[in-house]
DNA sequence: CAGTGAGCGAGCTTCCGCTTGACTT
C-alpha cells in the first residue's frame, strides 16, 4: 500500500514520476484546474469583497472523488502541481476542496522531469504561498468582470452572442488597426540598379559578378542619366574589404517560437502544432508543450553535448544557457525539447516525423558552436559618376550549428541572397560589365498577419499564455470579429532601363504585387467592435493593460498589495462605464454608415451590422412601411461600400415570370445566384450573371438539374429504406443514416446486393474508427452556427 | 467533400488559464 500520494497536473508527468518514486509512492493527476468560477454565472460577489463563487464543473466530479478517497488512504499528501500562478492555485485548490490536514499535506516544485531534481525536491517540501494564489484569483476575476460585464454590451450595442476579454479584442484590435495601415499606405518608387561584370576566375575563364549600386535612385530621370554615363564609363574595383562574421543559434523552442517556425518551415497551422505535439508529449518523445521557457535542463545539455559529438565531434560542441526576455514569463517548465537527445528520429505519422525533426535540430543547434562567415564586399567605382556599386560575396569558414538547423524569416522581406563566393579580384583592377538595369521597385506595406506572426506579436506584448494562443485564435474567427484569406494582388507595371553593349533600351513590365494567403483579415464585425470598445473602454483596450495588470498582480504575489484593494480600484472606474455606456442613447447604431438616399423613394440608405452580420438598409424603422434590408456580398465592406453598389443589391430577388402557373425568380445566396421554381433550387453555373439571365435559360438550367437529380438515385433496396446508392460529385456512394460511404473503383455499383453494401459500410467505419487522428473532433474546430 | 438558399421571435449568448476525456455489449 502506498503511503504518499503525489498529484501533478499532467497524467504523463504522473506516468514518468511514479517510475522514479517507487512503489511507496501514488502519483496522480488533477488534469489542470479541478474548480472554477461558475460556467454561466457572474459568481462574483462585488459586495462582498469580491468573493468568487467556485464550482467543480461537472466533468471534473469523478476525478475530486477519485483523488478524495485517494487522499484519506495516503499518510502524506506531496501537491506537486507547476511552480507558477496557475500551478499554484491548483495547488490551493486542492486542498480545499479535498478538504487536506496542514500536517500532512506537503506542497513541493521542480523543473524538470529527472529521478535527481525530483528526489530533491522532495527533500525541501514548503506551504502553499498564499499570495501567489490570490494573485491568480485576482487574475481570474479581473478576466471574468471584463469578459461577463462587456460582452452582454456588445449583445445590446451591435450584436447578440458577441464576446470581448482581456486578450481576445486586443487581438483583434491589432489586425483592425494593421488593415487600416495597409489602406492607408503610399508606396513609394526608386530604382534599384544592378549590374552583371565579366570577371576571370582562377583558371582565367569569364564568370559573372552581381553587383548594386550603392544607393537606391529616386527618379527615372536620375536612373537613366545614370545608365548613359555608364555607357562610356571605365569601371575600376577601388576597395575590397574582407570582415569575419558570427552567427549564433537561436535559443530553443517555446510554444510561441515553435508555432511560428512550424507555420513557416512545415505549413503548420496553430492549433495542428499544438496537437501534434501533444502527441508528441504524451508518447514521451519531447518535453511539455506549452511553456515560456527557453531554459534546458543540465541533462538536456549533456545529451545534447554527446549526440554533437558523436555525430559531428568536438569542434561543433557549444554549450549554452539562454535566458528568457518574454514579458511575463512565468518559466514553470523546460523549454520544449526532444526527452533523449540521442534519438535524432522517431517513429510515427509523417506530421510528427517532421515535427519531432525540427524540435531536435532547433535543440541540438542551440548547443552548437557559432558558423563563422567571411563576408567579402568589393566597391566598384564608375569613371564619370560619383556612384558606386557593390559586390558582396560570402564564404563559410565553419558551418557550426548551420550544419544542422537555420531559422526561418517571415517572408515579408526581401532576402538578398549573399551565400556565394566572389571571383578572385585586385584592388585597381577595371572590370567590364555584361549589362547594367535600371528596375523600378517600391516599398512594401506592412504584412498583415498570419496565426503565428499574430501569436508572436501578443507575446511580445505579454499578452495571453502558452496554452491559449491557439484558442485565442481560434475564438476570434468564431466570433467572426475575422477570418482567414487569401488577397489577391494587383497588377502594377514599372520601368525596367536596360544598358548592354552599349545600347540603352527602356521597357514597361508588370508584376502581379501584394497578393497574400492564409492572413488574418478584419470582418466588419470585427472593425465595428473595435471602434467601440476603443471608444468606451480605451483602457481594457490599451496594448498595456495586460502588462500593467500584471505588474499589480506581481505586487499581490510578493505580498505587498491586498489583491481586494486592487479589484475595488479597478472595479470602481470600469463598472461605472459599463453602466454609462449601457444606458447612452445613440441616434444611430453602432458602427453605422449613411450613403445616401434612395434614387427612386429619396429615403436614406444606410448600412450596419444586422442581427446576422453587415447589412445594407433603405428606409428607417419609424417609417409606415417597412424598411428593406440586404445582406452585403463576400468582399464588400461596411466602411467601402458606395451608395450605387448598394443599390445593385436591392435588384434581386428578380422576377423572371411565370412557368406552368409558377412564379421562376433569381436571388443570391450565400452560395450563389440561384434560381427558385416551384420549391426547388437551382444553382447558376459560374460566370453567369443572375441580373443578365432570362426566363427561357432558366427552365433550361432546372431541366438540366431534374436530368442530374434523376440519375443521382441508383438503387434502393425493398428492405432498408434509409440505405441508397447514389451518384455524387466524386462518384457513386452509398448512404446509409446521414453518413456516406465511397464505393471502391473496382465495384460496378448498381451489382451491389444489401449485404455487400452492409459490409462496405461497415469496412469503412472501421476504418475511421481505427484512425483517430482524422476521426477526433479539432479541438480548435470551427463551430458554425 | 456527396448539398446548401427561409427570417415569427423566446431564449440564449460571454471571459482566461490549467489540463485531456472518449456513453454502447
Amino acid at each position: 500500500m502506498p503511503k504518499n500520494l503525489v498529484i501533478v497536473e499532467s497524467p504523463a508527468k504522473a506516468k514518468t514520476i511514479e517510475k522514479f518514486l517507487g512503489k511507496d509512492y501514488k502519483v496522480l493527476s488533477s488534469y489542470g484546474h479541478i474548480r472554477d468560477l461558475k460556467k454561466k454565472e457572474f459568481s462574483i460577489d462585488v459586495e462582498k469583497n469580491f468573493e468568487p463563487d467556485y464550482e467543480i464543473p461537472e466533468d471534473k466530479k469523478a476525478l475530486v472523488k477519485t483523488l478524495k478517497s485517494e487522499a484519506k488512504e495516503a499518510d502524506t499528501i506531496w501537491l506537486a502541481s507547476d511552480e507558477d500562478r496557475e500551478g499554484e492555485a491548483i495547488a490551493w485548490h486542492l486542498y480545499e476542496v479535498l478538504k487536506l490536514e496542514p500536517e500532512n499535506t506537503k506542497r513541493i516544485v521542480f523543473h524538470e522531469i529527472t529521478k535527481t531534481a525530483i528526489l530533491k525536491a522532495i527533500e525541501q517540501p514548503r506551504n502553499i504561498d498564499i499570495n501567489l494564489v490570490n494573485a491568480q484569483q485576482a487574475r481570474r476575476i479581473l478576466d471574468r468582470i471584463v469578459g461577463f460585464e462587456l460582452s452582454p454590451v456588445l449583445w445590446k450595442k451591435v450584436k447578440p452572442a458577441l464576446s470581448a476579454g482581456r486578450v481576445q479584442s486586443v487581438a483583434v484590435r491589432l489586425i483592425v488597426e494593421r488593415e487600416r495601415e495597409i489602406h492607408a499606405f503610399q508606396s513609394e518608387a526608386s530604382y534599384k540598379v544592378t549590374a552583371v561584370f565579366l570577371v576571370p576566375d582562377a583558371d582565367g575563364k569569364l564568370v559573372e559578378m552581381k553587383a548594386e549600386l550603392a544607393r537606391r535612385l529616386k527618379t527615372k530621370a536620375e536612373a537613366q542619366k545614370l545608365l548613359e554615363s555608364c555607357q562610356s564609363a571605365i569601371f575600376t574595383i577601388e576597395d575590397i574589404t574582407t570582415r569575419p562574421v558570427k552567427k549564433s543559434p537561436a535559443a530553443p523552442f517555446t510554444t510561441s517560437t515553435l508555432q511560428q517556425e512550424a507555420a513557416r518551415k512545415l505549413g503548420f497551422t496553430v492549433a495542428q502544432t499544438m496537437m501534434v505535439a501533444q502527441r508528441l508529449y504524451e508518447s514521451g518523445r519531447i518535453t511539455y508543450m506549452r511553456t515560456d521557457s527557453v531554459n534546458l535542463s543540465e541533462y538536456a545539455i549533456n545529451g545534447s553535448k554527446e549526440a554533437i559529438t558523436n555525430m559531428m565531434g568536438d569542434k561543433y560542441v557549444h554549450s549554452r544557457h539562454f535566458s528568457t526576455k518574454t514579458k511575463g514569463a512565468q518559466e514553470a517548465h523546460e523549454a520544449i525539447r526532444p526527452t533523449y537527445m540521442e534519438n535524432a528520429q522517431i517513429e510515427g505519422s509523417a506530421q510528427e516525423k517532421k515535427l519531432y525533426d525540427l524540435i531536435w535540430k532547433r535543440t541540438i543547434a542551440s548547443q552548437m558552436a557559432d558558423a563563422e562567415l567571411e563576408k567579402t564586399t568589393a566597391t566598384i567605382s564608375i569613371s564619370n559618376a560619383s556612384e558606386t556599386f557593390n559586390a558582396a560575396g560570402e564564404v563559410v569558414k565553419f558551418d557550426g550549428f548551420l550544419r544542422v538547423y537555420r531559422e526561418s524569416y517571415d517572408d515579408d522581406v526581401e532576402q538578398e541572397d549573399e551565400s556565394h563566393l566572389l571571383p578572385p579580384l585586385k584592388k585597381g583592377q577595371k572590370l567590364e560589365y555584361q549589362n547594367i538595369t535600371a528596375t523600378e521597385r517600391f516599398t512594401q506595406h506592412p504584412p498583415r498577419y498570419t496565426e503565428a506572426s499574430l501569436v508572436r506579436k501578443l507575446e511580445e506584448l505579454g499578452i495571453g499564455r502558452p496554452s491559449t494562443y491557439a484558442p485565442t485564435i481560434s475564438t476570434i474567427q468564431q466570433r467572426e470579429y475575422v477570418e482567414k484569406g487569401d488577397k489577391t494582388g494587383e497588377e502594377r507595371s514599372y520601368n525596367v532601363i536596360t544598358l548592354k553593349k552599349e545600347k540603352i533600351t527602356d521597357a514597361t513590365r508588370t508584376e502581379i504585387t501584394g497578393a497574400e494567403k492564409a492572413k488574418l483579415l478584419p470582418t466588419d464585425t470585427g472593425t465595428v467592435v473595435t471602434d467601440f470598445l476603443i471608444q468606451y473602454f480605451p483602457s481594457i483596450m490599451d496594448y498595456n493593460f495586460t502588462a500593467s495588470v500584471e505588474k499589480q498582480f506581481d505586487e499581490i504575489a510578493e505580498g505587498d498589495t491586498k489583491w481586494t484593494t486592487i479589484m475595488k480600484t479597478f472595479y470602481k472606474t470600469f463598472h461605472p462605464s459599463v453602466e454609462s455606456t449601457l444606458a447612452a442613447k445613440n441616434a444611430h447604431k453602432t458602427g453605422e454608415r449613411s450613403l445616401g438616399n434612395d434614387p427612386v423613394s429619396g429615403k436614406p440608405v444606410s448600412v450596419k451590422i444586422g442581427r446576422f452580420g453587415p447589412v445594407v438598409q433603405i428606409g428607417s424603422a419609424e417609417d409606415e412601411e417597412k424598411p428593406r434590408f440586404s445582406p452585403l456580398k463576400k468582399g464588400q465592406s461596411i466602411e467601402t461600400i458606395t451608395l450605387e453598389e448598394a443599390m445593385e443589391l436591392f435588384k434581386l430577388p428578380r422576377t423572371l415570370g411565370e412557368h406552368e402557373g409558377k412564379t421562376v425568380t433569381v436571388n443570391a445566396g450565400r452560395f450563389g445566384p440561384y434560381i427558385y421554381y416551384g420549391g426547388t433550387y437551382t444553382s447558376l453555373p459560374k460566370g453567369a450573371d443572375p441580373m443578365e439571365i432570362e426566363l427561357d435559360e432558366a427552365l433550361e438550367l432546372i431541366k438540366e438539374k431534374a436530368e442530374a437529380e434523376a440519375k443521382k438515385h441508383l438503387k434502393k433496396f425493398e428492405g432498408e429504406p434509409e440505405l441508397e446508392i447514389m451518384n455524387g460529385r466524386y462518384g457513386p456512394y452509398i448512404a446509409y443514416k446521414g453518413s456516406n460511404y465511397k464505393i471502391p473503383k473496382d465495384i460496378v455499383p448498381e451489382d451491389l446486393s444489401l449485404d455487400a453494401c452492409m459490409e462496405i459500410i461497415k469496412l469503412q467505419s472501421e476504418k475511421a474508427a481505427s484512425a483517430p487522428a482524422k476521426a477526433k473532433r479539432g479541438k480548435y474546430a470551427k463551430k458554425k452556427a
